[in-house]
RNA sequence: UGGGCCGUCGCCAAGUUGGUUAAGGCACUGGGUUUUGAUCCCAGCAUACCUAGGUUCGAAUCCUAGCGGCCCAGCCA
């Protein structure tokens, strides 16, 4: 790949979305006085999706861009690691990988709720002595029954109105240790009958005898999401903290929790703000972490990094880019409105970054044996072909033509169908940067297949000789020689489901069937097959992308590849204008 | 008659302190270039902003009433 147009993606005009437009106000004002800092905060119980690459541009892209005005902002890379019994190192490291791949450097910052919980468990006991928070000891049941629902307000808990003392106690005890799971809980005391559920009286700790990756046994109670999640933005003085929409219910409690807080002497106003954003929808993808895991476990794909997968270990694998990434969440933009994008606009962003940074090479993916019959044994031709047509100065290279050649199997058609205008018995064709051919036989073997084409070159058509462009032929195909080129496994990806939906409705269903997203899997995502390409692919870096000419973006596999044993794998591939009729 | 959020071209998405012919991108269509049926270039593409009323000289932008969609009842995040 080449750098010099890497930064063709970047030279995108900024629309304005609301976030920016709050940003903009504050930078204004100096609400934050030169900061813009906000934060991406993944919990590390699974592997980041494609759904995290649009808040991690978000993100980090905002901060990033308003340091320009203010140059204090920053975005800080936060794990909410408050649920021990779900999270895990392993996911940690992987995490902070994809970041650093989507061009993030956090200079080896990185930031951990978990850093906070002395400080966290500090602010509960304000909460406590101020009367606004209380140790609750119904069990998880009654808890549920009084909270009551949707329509009907919930009841207060018995133990709403102890003493600030003896809360204080039990809290203590709590942490020291003296109670099992679940036998107590501190919740916020708010209003039960508000018709946001997220204010009736919402739990801040909880008892968890778990080992914890960073804290290990130091703690047996841990903070709550909401409780944790606020604090952490103050304690770091996150001025927007972005979020999908589904946390809008929460953003009262947000501002109640620092709002007491400051009150409290704890913080400082100005506070940070909660602001939501619709969460990525792709078609054809399923982005949640359940069924991710699904996937995984049940052996359908094969690993977290499997190129079939939208986490962006799998993309990396693919061959996705980070500047295609960026130019899908530029493309998609930011609002508050529930989207669904069609997946071919990822898959269009990735060609239109490759198309310019990935140079050309040939490859044939599913070969049939081309034999030019009055073209010399033992002689090899050199053809010169352009690395990059848009890039003369990327140079050129060889490519040797001989006698016996290999062409792709889809090339050649006994009877063309209409507007097939490749190999055919009795017409010409051009071989891209060689000569011009005429089809004069093929054998077909007992099954019918066909095992060889039989064609003769016109020696006074050679590309790039005087001439040579004198006599017009439509078709243009691509070849190797047998004996200048080397097998190489290729791995042809497609979308790993069949339906825009997985999972969904579909016409036709029954009013009440219900459908597995397993159900819409596409078995034909993965194909593997022996192609041949040429002899110098087999020495390139892994991860190396390249256009195989007419046929699509393929990457060295990042794994698996190497120059005994070359391994592509198809990014996507070309728009194909033809076979789409 | 629980609460919150959303509804602008096939898909996204500006515009929403009311003011000429409703940005832009993608897709699509037509034309040109082309030794990748690729790329690239040019042109076209919402009398219309969920619906119905209303206010106004003037509304996608304000008001009223509807309709449709998403989210919330974890000691998950």
């Amino acid at each position: 790949m080449t750098d010099q147009a890497a930064d063709t993606t970047t030279n995108n005009v900024v629309v304005s979305n609301f976030i920016r437009s709050r940003m903009d106000e504050d930078c204004a004002n100096k609400t934050y006085s030169d900061t813009i800092a906000t934060r991406f905060p993944p919990e590390p119980n699974g592997f980041l999706h494609f759904g995290h690459a649009k808040s991690i541009f978000l993100n980090f892209g905002l901060a990033q861009d308003y340091a320009a005005q203010c140059p204090k902002s920053h975005c800080n890379l936060r794990f909410d690691d408050t649920n021990p019994t779900k999270e895990e190192t392993e996911y940690v490291d992987a995490i902070r990988e994809d970041v650093a791949w989507l061009g993030f450097d956090t200079q080896g910052q990185a930031l951990y709720a978990s850093d906070y919980f002395e400080r966290l468990y500090h602010c509960a006991e304000q909460l406590i002595q101020t009367g606004l928070a209380y140790v609750d000891s119904q069990d998880s049941e009654s808890l549920r029954a009084k909270r009551g629902t949707l329509t009907e307000a919930g009841t207060n808990s018995p133990y709403r109105d102890r003493s600030i003392e003896e809360n204080l106690d039990l809290f203590r005890r709590m942490r020291a240790g003296e109670f099992p799971d679940g036998a107590h809980i501190l919740r916020a005391k708010i209003d039960m009958a508000s018709p946001n559920m997220n204010m009736r009286d919402p739990a801040i700790y909880r008892i968890r005898h778990a080992h914890h990756h960073r804290t290990g046994d130091a703690w047996c109670i841990y903070p709550m999401y909401d409780f944790a999640h606020c604090v952490s933005d103050a304690i770091e003085g996150i001025s927007h903290s972005l979020c999908t929409l589904e946390f809008a219910d929460h953003r009262p409690l947000y501002e109640w929790f620092l709002g007491q807080l400051a009150e409290l002497g704890e913080f400082k106003r100005p506070l940070p703000q909660q602001i939501e954003f619709s969460r990525l929808n792709l078609t054809y993808v399923v982005l949640s972490k359940r069924k991710l895991i699904q996937l995984v476990t049940g052996g359908h794909v094969d690993g977290w990094d499997d190129p079939r997968l939208p986490t962006l270990k799998g993309a990396r694998r693919r061959g996705f880019t980070l500047q295609g990434f960026k130019l899908f969440a530029d493309r998609i933009g930011i609002s508050k409105s529930d989207s669904l994008i069609d997946y071919q606009v990822l898959e269009d962003c990735m060609r239109e970054d490759l198309n310019e940074r990935a140079e050309r090479r040939v490859a044939v993916l599913d070969p049939i044996k081309l034999i030019l019959s009055n073209f010399p044994e033992n002689h090899a031709e050199p053809c010169l072909a352009p690395n990059h047509p848009h890039h003369p100065d990327l140079g050129k290279r060889e490519i040797q033509l001989t006698r016996e050649l290999w062409i792709e199997r889809e090339d050649f058609m006994i009877e063309p169908s209409k507007g097939f205008f490749r190999l055919t018995p009795g017409k010409e064709v051009r071989l891209r940067y060689g000569y011009i051919v005429k089809c004069t036989g093929f054998d077909v073997n007992d099954n019918g297949q066909i095992t060889c084409v039989y064609a003769e070159y016109d020696p006074t058509t050679k590309s790039g000789t005087p001439g040579s462009e004198a006599r017009k032929v439509k078709g243009n195909i691509h070849w190797l020689s047998c004996a200048h080129s080397v097998p190489a496994e290729i791995r042809l990806y497609d979308r790993l489901f069949n339906s825009p939906n997985p999972g969904g409705r579909q016409a036709g269903d029954a009013p009440e069937q219900t459908r597995d997203f397993l159900d819409d899997l596409n078995p034909n995502a993965k194909h593997i097959q022996i192609g041949r390409v040429e002899p110098a692919l087999a020495q390139c870096q892994r991860e190396s992308c390249y256009q195989f000419e007419r046929n699509g973006y393929f990457v060295a596999d990042q794994f698996d590849h190497s120059t005994s044993k070359p391994v592509f794998n198809r990014t996507v591939t070309l728009r194909d204008t033809w076979s789409k009729n």
